[in-house]
DNA sequence: CTCTTTATTGAGTGATCACTCAAATATATA
DNA sequence: TATATATTTGAGTGATCACTCAATAAAGAG
């Protein structure tokens, strides 16, 4: 009985990540979304409720997305190889709309107003930090690197640094992946 | 003959710029400004012309106070000593309106649009890497770290932890401190 | 004092912000 | 086909944006 939305939600949900992702949220007006997303006003309110709401969604898909891409490489590669690449992977993609991480983005420009969005981010950064301190345990159990170090260290000193590889390699003409190579091998020194 | 400004032009400038550095360029309204600096408007353009020249100067501020700051480090510790207790000193100072480097903030939030005041961040950045540089090659020529590495490269890998360093310092409940520390101590395996 | 020059004031500019809603349109069932 | 239900449309809402400018106030020079 009822008509069916013309949109794919889901698709419409990414294509609002990466325009968030790369014009950050002060950035991002309603005209901008109503001409990615090709939808009216009345209808991005019947779908998403308000630019916060569809922002959420957008972060928890960027989030989502990234954890899969860890996992898919742990699924793959060792604990501490996957650890390795990631850096490299992170920056390497040249489809992404931009190199610095969402959730550090979204982080900086709204932490300081307390919007829920910035502790929303805190919380992904969050659950990110967990599974890289899994595969830190995981490389120490199978050997690949000395249980000398907490895993949950390791993990927060490599989130760090990961967070400052990708501001860094939003800059122009600095050698991101040579810094991403220096991360990669210093994990072999643990 | 003419009659005098009521404010310190200096003074001014150190307001907005804790303001920006603060929220933001989109996150501060010149309402905001108004409150802060206590100007009318039209005494604001008279003094400074637009809010992108207000941030220019707060930006140029903000870039020289830390370049002074760790050359006044460098005056009196060693020059390896002043690289290792400068990460500590940034995140510590809790007068500091924002952990995050106000220079990263800016990139990350004026890059996507080829914002002008991106590109001078970015500019500053490159000032303080060169001046990591350079307390590097100093460092190697006391022997206090060995040669291996060229000095460029310390200068920018180190910078990538600092941003990193001071990403995490923003979110809560992380311990940046002990990043810092982790840091510090790298420096003494070279 | 008067005159000249600059600073300050604050109401007001058009543009854009996120968002609303009544009307029109499309779809699946009865 | 007729009806019920949901979606889409797009002009319009008040609020806020960065910014302007004519009027007013102040301070030194003569």
């Amino acid at each position: 009985m009822p008509r069916k939305p013309t949109y794919d939600r889901n698709e419409t949900i990414a294509r609002a990540r990466d325009l968030f992702w790369q014009q950050g949220w002060a950035g991002t007006s309603l005209k901008d979304l109503e001409a990615v997303l090709q939808m009216k006003p009345g209808s991005f309110y019947a779908a998403f409720g308000s630019k916060d709401a569809l922002y959420r969604l957008a972060l928890e898909k960027y989030a989502s997305d990234g954890l899969d891409r860890l996992d898919q490489l742990a699924r793959t590669l060792g604990p501490l190889e996957s650890l390795q690449r990631f850096p490299q992977m992170v920056i390497g993609n040249d489809n992404a709309p931009a190199k610095a991480c969402m959730l550090s983005k979204t982080l900086l420009e709204l932490q300081a107003q307390k919007h829920p969005l910035a502790h929303d981010a805190h919380l992904h950064l969050l659950r990110m930090e967990s599974r890289f301190a899994e595969l830190f345990a995981q490389a120490q159990q199978c050997g690949e690197i000395s249980g000398d170090h907490d895993p949950a260290a390791l993990a927060r000193r490599y989130q760090s640094d990961l967070l400052g590889l990708r501001v860094s390699a939003e800059r122009d003409g600095i050698d991101a992946a040579a810094i991403a190579a220096e991360i990669a091998e210093g994990l072999t020194r643990l």
